[in-house]
RNA sequence: GGUCGCGUGGCCGAGUGGCUAGGCAGAGCUCUGCAAAAGCUUCUACGGCGGUUCGAAUCCGUCCGCGACCUCCA
């Protein structure tokens, strides 16, 4: 497939940029991750589920993608200004278990989600206090540079003078006079920054705190932004091609990792940044302090006041498809309805592609959709607008199953391909119908059909449709066609 | 307050200086014993006001409304 002809957003620069990796065709990917202190959101699934799709259609074009997501098992505190308690340790006190119990715990939890909504698991997905050392060397290095100091055990980055040198905000847009200006009383005590927009690269440990380690400059534990600086660095080097996240982690998280790297290293990090936007309800953005959000299985199941009903996991993921990734999405019950008719009215055409007949001449045009299909994907992922593109396909299949249009036996192979490789290997999605169904099951339904067919044969209309509605209440639907009956079951 | 973004038809949601996005819903027709499914056809648009242009929903200005970030957050 390579050389493609991908074009993403940078937010760096503001720009769709064709996409040339730094050393093809190998390709660096890293995407912050979830800090497991409690059960992620919808919202929070559906920045994976973006970079989920990137992924996957690099792979695709025949990239070799190392894919890193770490797992923030520490150190994130809950208040502002880098004071307050540990949020895992909040949980682990809460629920009277160890901190590393809480860890594993909404870990698995994690893992069980993004399994639900068919996301790839990441090449590596390191954890915080898997990469302490390299934490605490990276610390160093941002010393030894000038950019870093410690006050009573604690280190701070010298956002200041590193300021003076580099671009500090070149990823969020900000400006230090701006962020000057609007300083909030939450500096006014006892703070022992130089300036108040330096951040913690480590942070010296209360008695009370459980997960801590030794440093040089004390017991302590490593600063919020550090990890992923330190585990980018350390899985895919100095410099890698993209790093995502979602919209809300660009400032500060991001733009310090930036500092961070270039301040340890005088590298600067990434070449395209990329950013998820967020899930709305009722137009503000899904949060769990607001109340607003719901968890995977909630949805599943429907039990949450903001839902009609329960919405299966492949519903869920082609209605986050059929919206821009850099654009906001709201939730709302009728959007959900809608796309679960359209998903299944998406993976019924290709179940029945193998059913289309081969003829000699082929009347519809299979390489336009094709191309149609790479193009929009090639446009910063563009999956509305491949979406788009499949349902003419669709179109095109039913066609081909009247009979109205034919194809022949390469072109049908291409339309086959073209839809297995889309839907199923780049959309990630994935029949969710029952379809496990025994040999003894299509036995049985076979006789129910047939007995049906002599009724209708016998113009016993009564009994046919009897046989039709009580399949029906055992969610068994009947379609009758010139060829005969086809059944259907679902939940 | 600062920075950034958004405002499209009944709903969701793309996109471009002039040519049908798409999905769902609605209407009509075809097929059908009926139904379902499917196909075909079809109706509602581009927040307000100015400006640039032969032509703007698309560019510029302005106003109104909404949101995100500025504190942990996907």
């Amino acid at each position: 497939m390579l050389p493609s002809n991908l074009h993403l957003y940078n937010t760096l620069t503001g720009k769709k940029e064709k996409f040339i990796p730094i050393n093809t065709p190998h390709v660096g990917l890293y995407v912050c991750g979830p800090t497991v202190y409690s059960d992620a959101h919808l919202g929070n699934i559906r920045t994976f589920l973006t970079f989920d799709v990137v992924y996957r259609y690099l792979i695709h074009l025949g990239y070799k993608v190392r894919y890193v997501r770490n797992i923030t098992d520490v150190g994130h505190l809950i208040d502002d200004a880098d004071e307050g308690e540990d949020k895992i340790e909040k949980r682990a006190r809460l629920e009277k278990i160890e901190p590393m119990e809480i860890v594993q715990k909404y870990t698995n939890g994690f893992h069980h989600t993004t399994d639900l909504f068919n996301l790839i698991p990441p090449s590596i997905e390191p954890t915080a206090t898997a990469h302490i050392i390299e934490q605490i060397e990276m610390i160093q290095r941002i010393i030894d540079n000038g950019f870093g100091y410690e006050v009573n055990g604690s280190v701070y980055f010298d956002v200041k003078k590193y300021s003076s040198k580099h671009n500090y905000g070149e990823l969020s847009g900000r400006k230090i006079d701006e962020l000057l200006e609007q300083t909030r009383e939450s500096l006014e005590g006892g703070n022992e920054k130089r300036f108040f927009a330096d951040f913690a690269i480590w942070k010296k440990a209360s008695k009370e705190t459980i997960m801590k380690w030794n440093s040089p400059w004390g017991v302590g534990v490593p600063g919020w932004h550090l990890e992923c600086s330190v585990m980018s660095t350390k899985y895919l080097g100095k410099e890698f091609d993209i790093h995502g996240g979602g919209l809300d982690l660009k400032f500060p998280h991001h733009e310090c990792e930036i500092a961070q790297s270039v301040g340890a290293d005088n590298v600067n990090p990434v070449r395209y940044w990329m950013h998820g936007n967020m899930l709305t309800v009722n137009g503000s953005k899904m949060s769990k302090s607001l109340g607003n959000s719901f968890l995977p299985m909630e949805l599943v199941t429907g039990d949450h006041p903001l839902l009609d009903k329960g919405y299966t996991p492949m519903t869920v993921r082609f209605f986050f498809l059929q919206a821009n990734y850099r654009s906001t999405v709201d939730f709302s019950n009728e959007a959900l309805q809608a796309s679960e008719k359209g998903l299944k009215r998406l993976m019924i055409a290709v179940e029945n592609l193998n059913q289309i007949k081969v003829a000699k001449e082929t009347t519809v045009d299979i390489s336009t959709l094709i191309s149609n299909c790479y193009k929009s994907m090639d446009d910063d992922f563009n999956t509305p607008i491949t979406i788009a593109h499949l349902f003419d396909g669709v179109k095109i299949i039913n066609l081909l199953l009247e009979g109205k249009e034919t194809i022949n036996v390469n072109d049908l192979e291409k339309l086959k391909t073209h839809f297995h490789t889309f839907v199923l290997d780049i959309l990630g999605l994935k029949n969710e119908e029952a379809n496990a169904n025994s040999d003894l099951t299509d036995n049985i339904m076979e006789v129910v059909l047939n007995l049906r067919k002599n009724a209708k044969e016998n113009k016993d209309y009564a009994t046919a449709d009897f046989i039709r509605d009580e399949l029906n209440k055992i969610n068994i639907t009947i379609k009758d066609s010139s060829d005969g009956s086809t059944w259907n079951y679902e939940k």
